[in-house]
RNA sequence: GGCCCUAUCGUCUAACGGUUAGGACAGAGGCUUCUCAAGCCUUAAAUCCGGGUUCGAUUCCCGGUAGGGUCACCA
């Protein structure tokens, strides 16, 4: 069988990490079986349309490396287009593929027209909510003869409910096992709407069917609607894709992940100096493990390794500090150009053309969980900060000693060539050499000097800053340290 | 409230019905060390409760409890 999923995302102008988590799932599983990865667009809801929201959407999509095999496509130029032999992929450009299936169940008696106006469906849920009753459609209008719906058409606005017929619905749902769902809880589903429009459930079946889409991974949130299109499917007498329901995002609260609770998109992960590589690893392995200890997977791991037996059932709550931890692991790994470029936008006040911060960059990156902590721990290797001399003294040593010992390297440092400098093994030996001979505790120089060249009490060692700053900077900042020391 | 889903350290998770219930993040302690990171080592921390099936339940079944989801002309 060729598998064929899709991700169908409602244009909101910009990706929910809980879509994304979604849209791995569906992007892991095509991909392992060869299949299909197709992105169509639910937007059936006219009010809920958001203008420029499928551009973005599309762009986030490239950024983050998920390619689709047939959906919608943004040019280089701006515009857009599709490929795929199944489109349109934009379900409000599809409007007319959908009329003659409602046509086909109102033939049946499997549908019918309800002229209840908003307001009288809500005088209805309130009286049944006020009785402790689930709100349901009571069927009002199905008692309606064939003449007098005919007449009133013509003048009064109309949806088309669907007839859920007596019984019970089971799937068997591939995370889940079977799920069996009584009739009597499945609400008489309005199919097409008053504007002409068809409503999600209606859409959504017509159009897995026609795209031949064979597996539904989508969130747990859609499980208790899923017999409305089981039912449907079974009325136009299709199969039933494989659904695979998925465990939600969760807050720290334990509730479904909302806007409100912080930033949720996936963009606003990336503005804050995630990685791509971390976002794919760490919301592809919530809900989902491969079973093994490792915690580190590329995205071609996971494709490998993408089991739906092996996806969890129950939700998963975000754990910002590891991510933070993973986002580390990936940003120690990055080499010298990869750094550069995933660095630069996050670091605009930097001037990268400067050596130093090219090498300061490879000594930080150890330190470093987002690539918005660069811009600050770059800035005192390009400008020494001010500060008070005090912090020039070991804590086992006085004003004198640090005086003395900052003017003998002045002498060594001064005396070595730039290759010196060059070679982070080589500056560390001539230090060491010196205190050796010397007979001093490494604190008696490494503090005084490691402050010099830093401006502060925590930094990196005092080899790798004069690796980094290079021969004129750092006897420029050594001068400058005893000169505050005077 | 009805219906549905779920239940292992604080969090993410592992464990063909037989393990000292494992790993990771965060926490604590230590090593290293001029400081801060990183790294390495150690440590504390969980099977929701009650029944049943079984020689033996984290695991299978039932009930309870708790949490979540969902009950639109939104997806």
């Amino acid at each position: 069988m060729n598998i064929r999923v899709r991700i169908a995302p409602s244009p909101t102008g910009y990706m929910h990490i809980g879509t994304l988590h979604t849209v791995l799932f569906n992007y892991f599983f095509a991909r392992q079986q060869g299949g299909a990865f197709i992105i169509r667009i639910e937007d059936t809801d006219q009010k809920r349309f958001v203008d420029g929201a499928l551009e973005s959407l599309l762009k986030t999509l490239t950024t983050l490396g998920l390619e689709h095999d047939e959906g919608p496509v943004l040019n280089a130029d701006g515009t857009l287009s599709e490929k795929g032999s199944f489109g349109p992929y934009i379900q409000s450009k599809r409007l007319d593929i959908y009329k003659p299936y409602v046509e086909q169940l109102l033939e049946k008696g499997e549908a019918y027209v309800c002229f209840c106006t908003a307001e009288r469906l809500e005088e209805m849920r309130a009286a049944q909510t006020a009785a402790k009753q689930t709100p349901k459609y009571d069927r009002h209008c199905l008692a309606l003869s064939k003449d007098e719906v005919e007449a009133r058409k013509k003048t009064e606005p109309f949806v088309i409910r669907m007839k859920v017929p007596e019984g019970s619905t089971t799937f068997d749902d591939a995370v889940r096992g079977p799920i069996t769902i009584k009739h009597s809880e499945v609400d008489d589903q309005v199919l097409l709407k008053s504007d002409g429009f068809p409503t999600y459930h209606l859409a959504v079946v017509v159009d897995d069917h026609l795209m031949e889409i064979t597996h539904v991974l989508r969130g747990e949130e859609w499980l208790p609607s899923t017999p409305k299109q089981v039912i449907l499917c079974q009325m136009f007498g299709w199969e039933s894709p494989v659904f695979a329901h998925i465990p939600l995002l969760l807050n720290a609260d334990k509730k479904k992940l909302s806007k409100r609770q912080g930033d949720v998109a996936a963009e606003d992960f990336l503005s804050k100096g995630y990685l791509v590589d971390t976002l794919i690893n760490f919301v592809g392995t919530l809900g989902f493990n491969p079973k093994s200890d490792e915690e580190i997977y590329s995205k071609a791991q996971l494709i490998e390794l993408f089991d739906l037996s092996k996806v969890n059932r129950s939700g998963a709550v975000m754990n910002i500090e590891k991510l933070d931890w993973m986002n580390h692991q990936y940003i120690a790994k990055l080499d010298e150009q990869k750094l550069y470029e995933a660095v630069k936008p996050f670091a605009p006040e930097i001037d990268f053309t400067n050596p130093i911060a090219l090498r300061a960059l490879q000594i930080e990156k150890s330190r470093a969980n987002r690539l918005t902590d660069f811009a600050a721990s770059l800035a005192p290797y390009l400008g020494i900060p001010a500060y008070v001399p005090t912090i020039l003294v070991w804590k086992k040593a006085d004003a004198e000693d640090a005086k003395k010992n900052l003017e003998n390297i002045r002498a060594i440092l001064s005396g070595a060539g730039e290759e010196a400098f060059a070679d982070i093994t080589l500056i560390e030996g001539l230090i060491k050499e010196y205190i050796s001979t010397n007979a001093l505790q490494n604190g008696n120089v490494l503090w005084p000097l490691r402050v010099a060249l830093s401006g502060a009490e925590k930094s990196a060692s005092p080899f790798e800053l004069l690796w980094v700053l290079g021969r004129g900077e750092s006897l420029k900042r050594i001068e400058n340290a005893l000169n505050l020391l005077a």
